[in-house]
DNA sequence: CACACCTACTCAACTAATTGACTATGGGGT
DNA sequence: ACCCCATAGTCAATTAGTTGAGTAGGTGTG
């Protein structure tokens, strides 16, 4: 239900291909609600149909021939309508690496630190990347000035969201690492 | 494929029932792995079938009767390999309200101001249950003392990553609500 | 000049997750 | 007396998400 909103959020940047938006959500949207390439292009058939999205297809060259969807008014309206609601679910997080750490106790401690430092290294990899889309977004502007004059803040509060959230997840590691470094070090 | 281990670290707190497990799962590993009653009852299972878990029937005099599950060593040993090899995949969010946020920029602020509070409080509440689960785990014990002696600390590390993660949630939302209290002032 | 990767998808099969209804008994409140 | 909630589940239907293969030309790399 909620992927249908995600696509249409999406549109809001612009016309799209499906093949593109496919990229866009997975450097933005995936970070709250991911999707893979099959799942778009599904939806993206049933957006068009229900008038929601408009196709045109470009002819290309030397490519394969592409659809470019567009937001129609009935899909801007109605995600519009979507936007103004409590959401109906909360938040869900799926997250492997904390069932092998909920397990950890039977498996050797210098395993889990690994484990732990491998995420670590990801979350810092993201971050690097947020910041990279965050000076994409501003621009040159200062943050005060973005956010004064821009007309479309809410990419950059959710920026703001995977940027928060990776910097807890690495506090989060240095953390765990220290306890398990203090716990080797004395058992 | 990960739901499994979920379902047998579950079970490391010792033997439950499904109906248990459903509300142990409702309080803590649904913090990192959501599922329904309907999916541990087919978990549980396929996991009788393949031997990982024993199911026996507790005859009860005035509720009906239920199966308690336990551990076998077969489901030990593959929850262990589990934990030692690093994840499949990443850690997914699924947030419905950042959907919302994403396309906030056509809707009236009081009322993204009202979703973002309603997030807030439902955070600060989960964070007042994290608080008593921590103490609860703690059973008087300093976090230091606690880190240095218990046998598992797993349960303890991932939820501080509750913990962190909904800190983090709170900041954010305050920062979001300053900006648009901001925004309107200005706008 | 071979080989892998990029664009831009489609198709089919499968597994996982959600939703709602149903069974049955007991206890507490109005 | 009636209704709802708690226990302890089962069953069936539908939707959502994953995986892998196939197509077909173009581009870049050693």
């Amino acid at each position: 239900m909620s992927l249908k909103y995600a696509v249409l959020a999406a549109l809001l940047e612009g016309e799209a291909s499906g093949y593109e938006l496919a990229k866009v959500f997975d450097v933005s949207l995936a970070n709250f609600w991911p999707a893979t390439p099959q799942q778009l292009y599904r939806e993206l058939e049933r957006l068009a149909q229900d008038g929601l999205i408009e196709a045109r297809v470009v002819q290309q060259e030397r490519r394969p021939n592409k659809r470019m969807f567009t937001l129609t008014e009935a899909g801007r309206r109605d995600l519009d309508t979507f936007a103004a609601e409590p959401p109906r679910r909360p938040t869900a997080i799926r997250d492997e690496l904390l069932i092998k750490i909920q397990a950890m106790d039977g498996t050797d401690p210098a395993v889990t630190r690994e484990l732990i430092e491998e995420r670590r290294s990801w979350s810092r990899g993201k971050l690097d990347r947020y910041e990279r889309v965050r000076d994409r977004l501003l621009g040159g502007r200062t943050e005060e000035d973005y956010l004064r004059d821009a007309d479309r803040i809410g990419p950059y509060l959710t920026l703001m969201a995977g940027i928060t959230f990776e910097e807890e997840n690495l506090r989060w590691c240095e953390r765990v690492l220290a306890i398990l470094k203090q716990r080797v070090a004395l058992g």
